[in-house]
DNA sequence: CTGAAAGCGCTTACAG
DNA sequence: CTGAAAGCGCTTACAG
């Protein structure tokens, strides 16, 4: 900048001026500036924007685990409206325990973020941060700021396996404290028909006693009449088509399987996995404008106001995407009746 | 700092030595600011720090598509290691075309980052950026700095689905242009036996004929007598499983699968998925180091030295791991003999 | 419409 | 061992 007051023998004050187009600047030393600027390759320097405005351009982004395979789609939606709004994305992975979360927090801080997105961990509560915070987790999640509207995601599902004909659902989740899990199982049961038979198969009890990996014992369910298979994600409705097929059963002629997020493989396997998408563009946009309506009124207003915590509790609509693992079951006439003898 | 100073009486310059353990401080007077700074909480101003030393403390990376199922894996390495060295991780997305990408490394450079880990995109070059680089891709291409030894890694898929007895090998992988899928598939096409039958399945080449998701025409290769499908990812092995297994295939029984990067779902369907595993944290720290000795050095030396781009090639060997689809094949005898003759 | 001056919060020679 | 001073590159009242 210097260089360029230099070379045009004005001060900083008007290039700064011309450059930021703050008017008070003639249009044709602005333009000359402007073009000087260019021909010089003038990059301006942010830290030192930073430090005299005292706003950092720069969002944080906390993660409870990078390796998470939602992660991708959230990190990439969140980084798409931070750029479109020209603020650069700090990531901070929570993974192990919760004060790896406060760390990890307190280091964007000293980073100096105007912002700070987090997927909280488990369980886990966001308090004042002093510094704008956007939360998105489930609207379950006190404090929570946007996400998708699992519980509305889950009566998707059980709306799309009755109407297939199904009467016995096997429930597929992880952790019954997610609150993610548990709003989208919620709202499974909350519109499955009246006389719908119902288990809730929980992974990590399974694996706790059986070790990773291990069965799920869908052959059991199978064997005892069950038809559909909802998954609280893509991952466990992957596991399941592959033990389901594994032991011959054929999808969707014998069973439907369902699962949520459409994460990467899902559209690729065979059969393609039926799924719950979330519109992830629409909630990092939410989150992103949330953070930045904050971070401008802060500037405005008393600057002493200090850490204000959202909450505006936006539930983003989620959509099914029907794939194979759920086309019409063989086995069921067009009333919902099974026709074939082969599963009971 | 100005807080700490006016509270103890004594100078900024004092306290900014005492702090940083520059020495220069009676141990008394440092321990006394140092109590006097936890006391009023100050958290030093990077933004500061970084005009006055020019330095940011931060490392940019660039990811050819931040969607891409391997990402999670790169981004928790390279987030490790940075955060181990004190730096903070600005993420971009070069997703799109090769402009974007540019344009992804220049935001970056505006942001002052001292150095850019890139994973560049099919067939770009990532030349002189007039700031350290270091990129990961595959020992084949040029300006790679650190990456795993891929055509290692076929090699140790071809050995491993050998020494289990197959003789006719499908091949498959996602794109020719791959610098990174062609070491894997030449490193196993150096060590098939020699009477081995071998066919390479592109998946864009047949997506690009039937549409994406369609089927790879496994069960072709199966009737023409093949046994050995060897992906060039999980994501591609995965799709064989399923592919195979929902036309009736036992795995491995009746044929063995691998695949690549040992991606978040392979220990978990069923059969669990034989993989060759990246060494992803050793490429990291690899990475950062690299980056860090140049940037030391640059603030050493004669800064006007500029970006220099490393060249130091490292390999880093990766890992079978032997899991379920590829137990010894019930069709082979000890001496690798087909014996079943449900499959020729 | 343009410029001189101050200051964001640090660090770093340089004196004392 | 400690402090006064300058300066990193900007922006923003305030004058002129």
């Amino acid at each position: 900048m210097s260089a360029i007051a230099a070379a045009l023998g004005v001060s900083a004050a008007t290039v700064s001026n011309a450059l930021s187009g703050k008017g008070r600047v003639s249009p044709e030393l602005a333009e000359k500036i402007r073009t000087k600027a260019a021909e010089l390759g003038y990059v301006p320097s942010l830290t030192a924007r930073a430090l005299r405005t005292g706003r950092s351009g720069v969002l944080g982004l906390v993660l409870p685990n990078i390796g998470n395979p939602l992660f991708p789609q959230i990190a990439q939606a969140i980084e798409n409206a931070a750029a479109d709004a020209g603020y650069g994305v700090l990531i901070a992975d929570s993974r192990g325990n919760n004060n790896m979360q406060t760390l990890a927090i307190q280091r964007l801080m000293e980073r100096q973020v105007d912002g700070i997105v987090v997927v909280p961990r488990f369980g886990t509560r966001i308090g004042d941060l002093g510094c704008p915070v956007a939360v998105i987790d489930s609207p379950s999640t006190p404090g929570n700021t946007v996400s998708s509207d699992h519980w509305q995601g889950g009566q998707l599902v059980a709306d799309h396996l009755a109407g297939l004909g199904h009467r016995n659902f096997v429930l597929i989740g992880a952790n019954p404290q997610s609150n993610v899990q548990n709003d989208r199982i919620g709202g499974m049961k909350s519109r499955l028909p009246k006389d719908a038979r119902v288990e809730v198969v929980w992974i990590e009890k399974i694996e706790a006693v059986s070790g990773p990996g291990c069965p799920l014992g869908l052959m059991d369910k199978i064997e005892r009449g069950f038809t559909a298979f909802a998954a609280s994600n893509d991952l466990h409705a992957l596991r399941a088509v592959t033990e389901l097929q594994r032991a011959g059963i054929r999808i969707p002629d014998q069973a439907s399987v369902v699962g949520f997020d459409d994460l990467a493989w899902s559209s690729v396997v065979s059969p393609a996995i039926t799924t719950v998408r979330q519109d992830m563009a629409a909630i990092a946009e939410i989150a992103v404008n949330a953070l930045l309506a904050v971070i401008d009124q802060e500037n405005a207003e008393i600057p002493e106001a200090g850490g204000i915590a959202i909450a505006q509790h936006d539930r983003v609509p989620m959509t099914l995407v029907a794939r194979q693992t759920s086309g019409r079951p063989a086995i069921f006439n067009s009333q919902g009746n099974t026709i074939k003898g082969e599963i009971r």
